[in-house]
DNA sequence: GCGGTTGATCACCGTTGGATAACGATCCGG
DNA sequence: CCGGATCGTTATCCAACGGTGATCAACCGC
């Protein structure tokens, strides 16, 4: 299993007890106490699942997880404290897996994530990544931006993917030679921009003057999100 | 526990012993012989912290300290044969976390691995770095300030990069020139003068009376003290 | 106040990095 | 075998970046 959760949760003590209980159930946890650092791990890390607090102090776990959702299927368990269902339906809505109420024992959180990670496996990962008004589709090997379907080449789609696995993330052309055309690839990293260049062409509305991709001089380049 | 660690050593008998020690204490391993193949699986893993041979064919490792140090905090512990400090100092003072002096008895190097990772998830490195109204996002190359995104160049951002980790911290400007210009740098550091003074234009109020990065005279500069 | 030192500011301009177009090799379907 | 598509390579152009020197202002010891 050795799946990796992220456990985003205010009060000290739940989130130590609860810690370690994950540990101990045999997932690798990362915790932190409030929505901003939230979604900083979560930017960070190669997380599998996140456990979210509704109640968090700054960002609270609803826009959270409306954040995560703009880019990422990840699954999201929301823990709420509260008795209404409000916070529950608004949960989903957004797009979160399941919830849990508080208090909790951890052995049904243990389950639940199980279950979750499970039905993740299951329905095997959409895998489809959002950008901005483009959606990308790595397993059915499309991308589309505003419903309609963008004619983008092999090397064109994956230099596309690798962007938008991390958006914001600014990549080097070096970088971008390993992670795209692989690590035993010889050759001018001058490819880099051509190749984005071409992506470009196809993707933006005006390549002239770029607002996905965008270019951040001396170190290279960056999808989304301005 | 299973943190990746990304092991650079270029002596082949080193590598394979204490990979060998590392993988039974339960640790991903990840071994390479230079310092630009180490960049490169650094871009490529997800990594949990690195072990770096200061004397390495190619880049060295304070090279690639530094290298990484420009876009990551991942932890970095630094191997040196040396009896000298001189490499220790700057290590640290380029951000890596921890020494461990050659030769060394496989288990210490164990235990302090612990030791890192362990300080680092209670100090959980933040990957966006707050400086009084400013916000640096490392990874995405970008600062904002109120908000509103600061146009920065790469040598500025980084200068800035620099001065915001350690806030309070006085910078010589020699200092500086190893930090954000790299030690190979041979000029003048009068350089460092201009270059703050273009940093000041972008991100004070008032720069000709700057109160985030203030002169000391006869010293150097400091990011935010009051 | 005076001279010397240190830092601020400005303008200059060579270098570099990135956009862009064009070329050619290779692959592939018909 | 031909025509199109794809992708690696190269040449050229332009803007911006940043290193340098000159000049000016602030500060310090005497």
């Amino acid at each position: 299993m050795d799946a990796h959760v992220l456990f985003v949760e205010d009060d000290r003590s739940i989130r130590e007890v609860t810690t370690l209980e994950l540990e101990q159930a045999g997932f690798r946890v990362t915790a932190c106490g409030d929505g901003h650092e939230g979604l900083n791990m979560f930017a960070r890390e190669q997380v599998d699942l996140v456990l979210l607090d509704v109640m968090l102090p700054g960002i609270d776990g609803l826009e959270v997880c409306r954040e995560i959702r703009r880019s990422h299927r990840t699954p999201i368990i929301m823990l709420t404290a509260r008795t209404d269902t409000v916070d529950v339906v608004v949960g989903l809505e957004l797009g979160a897996d399941d919830y849990v109420s508080k208090p909790f024992q951890p052995p049904e959180l243990v389950a639940r994530v199980r279950a979750v990670l499970r039905r993740g496996q299951a329905t095997e990962t959409p895998a489809v990544v959002r950008a901005g008004e483009i959606e990308i589709d790595e397993a059915a090997f499309r991308a589309t931006r505003d419903g309609r379907e963008l004619a983008l080449t092999a090397t064109e789609f994956r230099l596309l993917c690798v962007l938008a696995r991390r958006p914001r993330q600014v990549f080097t052309r070096e970088m971008l030679l390993d992670l795209v055309w692989g690590y035993e690839f010889l050759g001018d990293s001058r490819l880099v921009t051509v190749a984005i260049q071409r992506l470009r062409a196809k993707v933006e509305d005006d390549p002239t003057h770029p607002t996905l991709i965008t270019t951040v001089r001396g170190v290279g380049y960056r999808l989304g999100s301005a």
